[in-house]
RNA sequence: GCGGGUGUGGCGGAAUGGUAGACGCGACAGACUCAAACUCUGUUUCCGCGAGGAGUGUCGGUUCGAGUCCGACCACCCGCACCA
């Protein structure tokens, strides 16, 4: 063996792998199965240092379960449909299919170096035909099985990037992408009925027992269950057809609090009286607007407008409230209308302040009197409140006593319905927009609506498009769009409405078990493969990704896509934190700030190589193009090789959390490796007939090792593990054990090294005379008899400080050991003759001295 | 505002209620070298020459014993946010 060069060996290997078809998945009934699958990336162009850390875990977890027997599925693949695509055909001309391909193909060049376990016969990516007009055959049962549908509907209207926005990609009022202010449009609109699953998604979140509580938690908040009641107020003065006025509360035992009715500026009321009453369609107007401007959000001032219509108090049909409509109302959640109870809700609180309503307290704390109020009052439904209004209950109840009778009396005087609501809505679909999934379907002058035949799919995007004019080029391409109708045959329009890129995305886990199948799947593979037992990727995907995933999957079940116990397609989640790095800046003539590239900066001086210019060091932050703080992984891998970079993503902080890069971590990494090649070297070349000394302290000391980085691995705890083997190579470069255990020891420092560094150990195995290959060898286990020490040193703790320690046998028993204790030298001191108050023994652990 | 998380040396971070600081980085010293780099060996929480003392964001509590459990507070980070 020779000096440790990376670039050479690790081809080699990889090379090796390929011949050996080790990667490639088998359905093999005989063993159990593992699938590991990290987030699929959008090809855009570049893998970056976050890609190298998703893909190491995933790695790490799939190599290991390989060595456990398992038959493992590990796939690739690419999210490759969406706006950024279409984006670089506007800036720069060409054609979004030819840049998402040619981004595929350069990344997957920049991801085979890495040596990934990757089975790439089942690689696709989401854009490839086969792949979307799979998706368009599901899309199609599910319409048929009536969970997708059409409706009107207010849409969040990026007016940049000329498409639709669901409103989880609106940030602060901005498109997340354009950054531009979003407006109010009204379109027909396809939607999944992702709320009729609301209540399901949330109880099974339950279940998901290896999610990060965090996810489960951003996900039930994000469902948003509520209890409440709806019931109705008797209107007068109101126009026809609104006798009633239904609303929502979760604080029915409020209700003789309510000092007015309030109504959404998008209510059906609020819409009748606009036609009528300018004064009202002015207001109404200003609401809208309101809604989106970057200065309503911030100040969010409530404003109201008396309609002058009068509703009855459902309790004392006497008593008449007004009716409001107001800004701060939503239409789409409960029914568009409120009661307002100033006393206990401060927004209502604020409003009736504002517009001279009356305040009046439902209860008061326990023990307090009733006193004016300077904001609303809304203690904790669980906390005990008097009720000096109340109408159901005792007097002094909880919160959640108060609103339970509430429901209760309302129900049984049958005024009022106790009703479970959810604030998730359903899942907006559609995108006017090109590089997308064509929902297939047909608009007929006569049949209306009218699905796409299956054996015409899939609908293919049509290639001679441009780009030159803003919007969906789609609705511009007439032979594309004139099509006819598959139910009349009289000449029809085409869906121009491509899908939102999450549909893509919730399912290609289920697609990576047959991925070349003319089904959606196929169900021995899905029955074998399903469900993904190791899901890895970023935390940003929480909510959204998560959600949509786990309804598809319920809607694959639904139409026979899936079996039912893919229902939760993830059994294990793992979030991973990101690759930071500092930011190096300097400033220019006009005070702007000037971004810097790591490898331009001298650290050393902290200065700029080229002009010696002084660089600000702002501290670390996600490596992002636009602040330059980014390390290519390509540069590392020329540099040091790709177990390096392995090596050092998984090795220095906790893998849920964010790694600051640094080039001297990295390039310790790379000393490392380089030790253990040589101790392979040194190790090789010994005399075959040294004495065994200290064999037996190796040889536990290895027993210790498989222990402690088999239970790292399988916690997930990449970067312990990584200190055991430090720890162990360091026993083992100073252990004078003779020649076959020290090559022993080597061999399993090899398979140890294995999952993180797969090359270096593949060559460290060889060297040493491993059979065959290392990714084939089965896991080393730990000989429990190898764990246990003899004797044991137990610190001697007096008033619980660690003063002395003392060794004895393992076993020893509790009261030989308060002897040898109490004729320690230190002991002997403090008690200066007198006797311990208290003599504490934890056998194997420790021992407290108490005087 | 609501919900959640985090806080330990110069830095990243270890510690089933039982020796705080594993392991790594950096720093320092020594060996090798004409010299430097590389490499190797050692030291490295703080105060103190030392004996010793202090120490895990702050204050209190439980315990023989608290980084860990409980209560209050402070700081930072993340998610949601007019959801009735």
């Amino acid at each position: 063996m020779s000096r440790y060069e990376p670039s050479q060996s690790e081809q080699k290997w990889q090379a090796a792998w390929e011949a050996a078809g080790v990667f490639t998945a088998r359905r093999d009934p005989a063993r159990p199965k593992y699938y590991v699958l990290e987030m699929f990336p959008y090809p855009s162009g570049r893998i970056h240092m976050g890609h190298v850390r998703n893909y190491t875990m995933g790695d790490v977890v799939a190599r290991y379960k390989m060595s456990c027997g398992f038959s493992v599925l590990h796939p690739m693949g690419w999210d490759a449909f969406g706006m950024p695509a279409e984006n670089a055909a506007m800036e720069r001309g060409g054609h979004p299919k030819d840049w998402t391909y040619s981004n595929i193909a350069d990344m997957r060049a920049q991801m085979k170096p890495l040596g990934l376990s990757i089975d790439w016969s089942r690689e696709f990516a989401t854009c490839d035909p086969e792949y979307y007009g799979q998706q368009q055959a599901m899309f199609l049962d599910m319409l048929e099985a009536g969970l997708v549908y059409r409706k009107n509907a207010v849409v969040n209207w990026d007016p940049v990037d000329m498409t639709v926005l669901a409103n989880e990609q609106v940030e602060d009022g901005r498109g997340w992408r354009s950054g531009a202010l979003v407006e109010r449009k009204e379109l027909t609109q396809w939607f999944f009925k992702i709320s009729d699953y609301a209540g399901e998604l949330l109880a099974a979140l339950d279940g998901l027992k290896d999610w990060p509580e965090k996810v489960r938690l951003m996900q039930a908040n994000w469902i948003g269950q509520s209890r409440g009641l709806q019931f109705s107020f008797d209107t007068v003065d109101a126009p026809e057809g609104f006798g009633k006025i239904e609303v929502y509360t979760t604080r029915p035992d409020t209700l003789m609090g309510a000092s007015f009715v309030g109504i959404s500026p998008d209510h059906p009321l609020a819409k009748v009286l606009e036609a009528a009453n300018p004064e009202m369609a002015e207001f109404i107007a200003q609401c809208r607007k309101g809604g989106t401007t970057e200065e309503a959000i911030e100040t969010a001032e409530k404003i109201g407008l008396d309609t002058g219509i009068r509703v009855k108090h459902p309790l004392d049909p006497a008593w008449e409230l007004p009716v409001w409509i107001a800004n701060f109302i939503l239409m789409d959640y409960g029914t568009g209308a409120i009661f307002g109870c100033p006393a206990h809700d401060q927004r209502d609180f604020e409003f009736a302040t504002k517009y001279a309503l009356p305040i009046n307290p439902v209860f008061v704390a326990e023990g307090a009197e009733e006193a004016r109020l300077s904001e609303a009052f809304v203690p904790m439904k669980s906390e005990t409140l008097r009720y000096i209004r109340g109408f159901a209950g005792t007097e002094v109840q909880t919160g959640d006593e108060g609103v339970a009778s509430a429901i209760t009396v309302a129900e049984t005087q049958g005024w009022g319905t106790g009703v479970t609501k959810y604030r998730l809505r359903d899942w907006g679909l559609s995108r006017q927009r090109y590089w997308g999934c064509p929902i297939p379907v047909v608009h007929c002058a006569t049949c209306g609506v009218v699905p796409e035949k299956k054996e015409n799919l899939p609908i293919r995007l049509p290639d001679d498009v441009t780009f030159d004019k803003p919007g969906n080029p789609l609705d511009r391409h007439p032979t594309w769009r004139d099509c006819t109708c598959p139910a009349c045959g009289a000449p029809a329009r085409r869906e121009t409405d491509t899908m939102d890129t999450f549909v893509d995305s919730s399912w290609y886990y289920a697609r990576f078990t047959a991925p070349h199948a003319t089904t959606p799947t196929v169900a021995e593979d899905a029955e074998y493969w399903m469900n993904v037992d190791q899901y890895i990727g970023g935390i940003e995907h929480a909510i959204l990704h998560l959600l949509y995933s786990r309804f598809f999957a319920r809607a694959m079940a639904k139409t026979g896509h899936l079996p039912a116990k893919a229902i939760e397609p993830f059994d294990a989640l793992f979030t991973q934190g990101m690759v930071t790095h500092e930011i190096y800046k300097t400033t220019d003539g006009n005070g702007r700030p000037v971004w810097h590239l790591p490898e331009e900066v001298d650290l050393e001086t902290g200065t700029l190589k080229a002009t010696g210019e002084k660089v600000e060091i702002i501290p670390s932050a996600k490596m992002s193009k636009s602040k330059k703080n980014v390390v290519d992984p390509m540069n590392i891998i020329a540099q040091f090789g790709a177990d390096t970079a392995r090596w050092f993503v998984m090795s220095d902080s906790p893998p849920e959390r964010d790694v600051e890069w640094t080039a001297s971590g990295a390039e310790a990494a790379c000393k490392h490796l380089t030790r253990v090649w040589n101790l392979c070297d040194r190790i090789a070349s010994l005399p075959d007939d040294l004495p065994p000394r200290e064999d037996e302290a190796l040889l536990r000391a290895m027993h210790r090792a498989i222990a402690d980085v088999t239970f790292s691995i399988e916690n997930f705890a990449f970067n312990k593990a990584i200190a055991k083997l430090y720890e162990f190579t360091n026993t083992l470069a100073k252990s004078d054990a003779s020649k076959p255990v020290r090559q022993q020891a080597m061999r399993t420092l090899a398979q140890l090294m294995a999952p993180m560094v797969p090359h270096l150990a593949e060559d460290v195995w060889a060297h040493q005379g491993g059979e065959g290959l290392v990714v084939r060898a089965p896991w080393p286990k730990a000989d429990p008899a190898m764990l246990v020490e003899d004797t044991v040193t137990l610190p001697i703790q007096i008033n619980g400080k660690r003063r002395s320690e003392v060794t004895v046998p393992k076993d020893m028993p509790a009261s030989e050991v308060e002897k040898l204790v109490l004729a320690d030298e230190t002991v002997i001191k403090v008690l200066a003759g007198g006797q311990p108050k208290k003599l504490i023994v934890v056998p194997g652990r420790i021992v407290n001295v108490v005087i």
